[in-house]
DNA sequence: AATCCGGGGCA
DNA sequence: TGCCCAGGATT
């Protein structure tokens, strides 16, 4: 790459200017925050993360403090960021610390990227940022802007194109001032390399950017080949005794790994066949405003109806992972979005 | 409605 | 090694 030096100058300088240098996980870094902050923002971007970051890093200043809370507080704390499964690799990872590294983040690449969660451009990420390493990144932002810059066309979810764009990133981060180079990549690609509507007349790269030069930026990156997602009906039933609620812990892998939610059958027949079995069929049924919750991979149809019930039936307790919890305040545990969403609605439609 | 995303897990 | 999985926000 012919514009190596020029390249890191121009991102360099322009970082110090123009780039992202208060953030709440930049003030009084540590490694436990970068990795923290890049963790949330795999799946975030910057201005969702900011409140969750802040409320996290006040109940868990460190990682023994993480290592040694419940799993349902570190979820609870999750809840509307999904990607559940991060959190608790997160949490998994902060055990490791502790057993394995005396409760300091580890220094080393090799250790760091076998961390559950860590991949190579979070560790890249930690070592750059936090631990003054020289190692590159390569997050969402970078690969706009690198595959702009250099016309590296396809779709970096395909191996080869991942690669070449790992052996730019390699070559394009400076000896020195890789800190402020990759939060500038970071930076630039977030602002004035997004996605639509690139401001290239403001882009220090723009000289010698191919996409620019050429008037493409739309086309690269590549895109994701798409496919038809299939929709799927869900029925919750949401069971009301006074002021709580019954919720059941959902298995710990898989969609909305660890957290709790309603009562859930495929078709509304296995639905009415459990409340026939319970013996809550002539209860009174509010049927509440259905809605659809989008996955990447498939739509769900969530219709839910709730019943108040005047006693608790007595097999409905015995279910292991059951709780009763409160509608208001919310459960201190993890919730997905769609059942957080509803236990508002109740706590609206019950008041005290 | 389409798009985006870094890493885990399994065939 | 090459898919598939995962959740919500933004555009």
């Amino acid at each position: 790459m012919q514009y190596a030096t020029w390249f890191a100058e121009q991102l360099v300088h322009w970082q110090r200017q123009h780039g992202r240098n208060n953030l709440p996980w930049q003030v009084q870094k540590s490694p436990y925050k970068t990795w923290l902050s890049e963790v949330m923002l795999q799946q975030t971007q910057v201005a969702t993360v900011i409140p969750y970051f802040e409320r996290f890093v006040q109940r868990f200043p460190d990682i023994q403090s993480l290592a040694q809370a419940p799993i349902d507080e570190v979820l609870h704390l999750w809840t509307g960021l999904g990607y559940y499964a991060r959190a608790r690799n997160l949490h998994k990872a902060a055990v490791e610390i502790v057993i394995a590294h005396a409760g300091q983040f580890p220094t080393d690449f090799e250790q760091i990227v076998a961390l559950p969660g860590i991949g190579r451009s979070t560790a890249g990420a930690i070592l750059s940022l936090a631990l003054g390493q020289h190692y590159p990144i390569l997050d969402g932002n970078c690969k706009r802007v690198l595959a702009r810059f250099a016309g590296i066309a396809g779709w970096p979810g395909q191996k080869q194109v991942e690669q070449q764009l790992w052996q730019l990133a390699e070559q394009l981060t400076p000896a020195d001032t890789f800190a402020e180079f990759n939060q500038g990549m970071m930076d630039l690609g977030a602002s004035l390399c997004s996605r639509s509507k690139p401001r290239c007349a403001e882009c220090p790269l723009q000289r010698h950017c191919l996409a620019a030069l050429q008037g493409d930026q739309a086309l690269y990156p590549g895109k994701k080949p798409k496919k038809t997602i299939p929709e799927k009906q869900s029925f919750w039933l949401l069971l009301q005794h006074q002021q709580q609620v019954y919720m059941l812990q959902r298995p710990a892998s898989g969609l909305w790994g660890g957290l709790f939610g309603f009562l859930e059958f495929n078709s509304a027949e296995l639905r009415d066949e459990y409340l026939a079995l319970q013996g809550l069929a002539a209860m009174p049924q509010h049927e509440l405003a259905g809605f659809r919750h989008t996955f990447s991979h498939f739509h769900l149809w969530i219709q839910p109806i709730l019943l108040k019930l005047e006693r608790l039936p007595a097999m409905v307790q015995e279910q292991s992972t059951a709780t009763w919890f409160t509608i208001d305040p919310i459960p201190e545990v993890g919730l997905s979005a769609p059942a957080k969403q509803l236990l508002q609605q109740l706590a609206v439609y019950s008041p005290d």
